[in-house]
DNA sequence: GGTGTAGAGG
DNA sequence: CCTCTACACC
């Protein structure tokens, strides 16, 4: 069972790279985020034409939205509303299997990591927060994947003293996560199959004709499992290639590997 | 000489297929309309690579824009605000035998062909008539082309009775038109070449996914010559091919070629 | 239908 | 830098 988490930056716009991944990746259960679309006007099309007929989605006009794609059955599951905001941020489903498969998109927090200053970094502390309340309560093997939005480790950053500053990698953001990895048995499958500090970058801005002149990348992508499907992980990818494409994301696809 | 006119609908988004058209049809001018963009970034570097060196621009923000375009040299002559209100609707400029060519947009007149609910239908009915002052006092070998937006001949639109009542085709515009032709020995080098009922449309609206299914074409764009010039002219063509382009203009090129 | 603008959000 | 929205204008 292959599965992949994407922030596609608009899955309308995004459509054709879409299709180009799926067919040469060939995953099983696809987790877009922000797919910037209402349920009305979701591309159903394309993913129906490759034989994800299993589509369970959270859209919402303009922002954020996420949307899980499958081509082995799923079940719709749980919508949290993390943010208290109604912002379409969560899905959840259940795989064949009775995992639970938790696709996340994180707030970015604005720019100013203060919450006096900057409301959006308050709403973000507080998203992971109830993350972890949330985590806390868990009890069933459960696959946690999406755009966190936090690099937590120094190697998750292309230069960890120039970003402590910097929304993604600020110590506080970096607490948050760590007490949400530690909430629960969470394992951080990319760093299980890629320690520290192998690169793992999933995430270069846009503002950067090209972003491999500077490689000013982040891991803000992330696939979490609890221990016991952590234990059925067999491998954990990162399409960097994917940053290359025409008119790309400014984030690539992860894909984990399980064997079930 | 080859003296080409074509409403191009932004100079910038349409570069490749201005470059494709200059490059199959080698006209020794070229005068544009709706360039809309400001003379400070006007794409000239296209232009001077296919040898059209001299290049004379009245520019501004967003909407409208002229610009005449042309290898052999060219010298900037007057800039006429027909409208009174600032808009870059005009440029005129010398050819080396002294005939000045008058690279003109005429307003559209927006939707209700009336002046009371819609000031910009007078708007367009004050602009012909000071051409047609203009006109008057005109003593000069002189060419004016461009985008007339007025189709006057019962021919020159898809249907008479149906537009009749449509802006571009109202009577009140073609009696405006017909007394500017009137106020000089003007010569209607499209209807000289091509006489009516001879199909000459140069614009089909982008509301139709494929504009030759209906066929509801306007002939908008002309070229006119006093008749001293226009008795010098040889041919006449519409490239109506060039609305089949990739990404194209919803006016297509008119080529008037000259024994000078 | 298409183009330009502006601002929000990333 | 890139996407969305909304609007003006054609």
């Amino acid at each position: 069972m292959k599965i992949v988490s994407w922030n596609i930056n608009s899955v309308r716009f995004r459509i054709a790279i879409v299709e180009q991944f799926l067919r040469e990746a060939e995953p099983d259960v696809l987790c877009l985020q922000e797919t910037k679309v209402i349920d009305a006007d979701f591309p159903f099309a394309m993913f129906r034409s490759l034989g994800y007929d299993h589509i369970v989605i959270h859209g919402q006009r303009m922002h954020h939205g996420v949307a899980t794609l499958s081509r082995v059955p799923i079940v719709a599951d749980d919508r949290f509303d993390w943010q208290a905001n109604a912002e379409a941020r969560h899905v959840g489903v259940r795989l064949p299997n009775g995992v639970r498969l938790e696709n996340v998109y994180v707030p970015a927090g604005g720019d100013v990591p203060d919450r006096e200053v900057n409301p959006k970094f308050g709403q973000k502390l507080d998203f992971v927060a109830r993350m972890i309340d949330w985590s806390r309560g868990l009890d069933m093997p459960t696959i946690l994947t999406g755009d966190f939005n936090i690099a937590p480790l120094p190697s998750d950053v292309w230069s960890h003293k120039a970003l402590l500053k910097t929304v993604s990698h600020t110590p506080i953001e970096v607490e948050a996560l760590d007490q949400l990895q530690a909430s629960n048995d969470w394992v951080d499958l990319g760093r299980h199959f890629h320690p520290a500090p192998a690169r793992l970058h999933t995430w270069w801005s846009y503002r950067s004709p090209d972003w491999t002149v500077n490689d000013r990348g982040r891991r803000l992508d992330h696939m979490w499992a609890t221990a016991d499907v952590a234990k059925t992980a067999t491998a954990h990818t990162v399409f960097e290639a994917c940053r290359s494409w025409l008119s790309p994301s400014d984030h690539v696809p992860i894909m984990t590997e399980f064997d079930f």
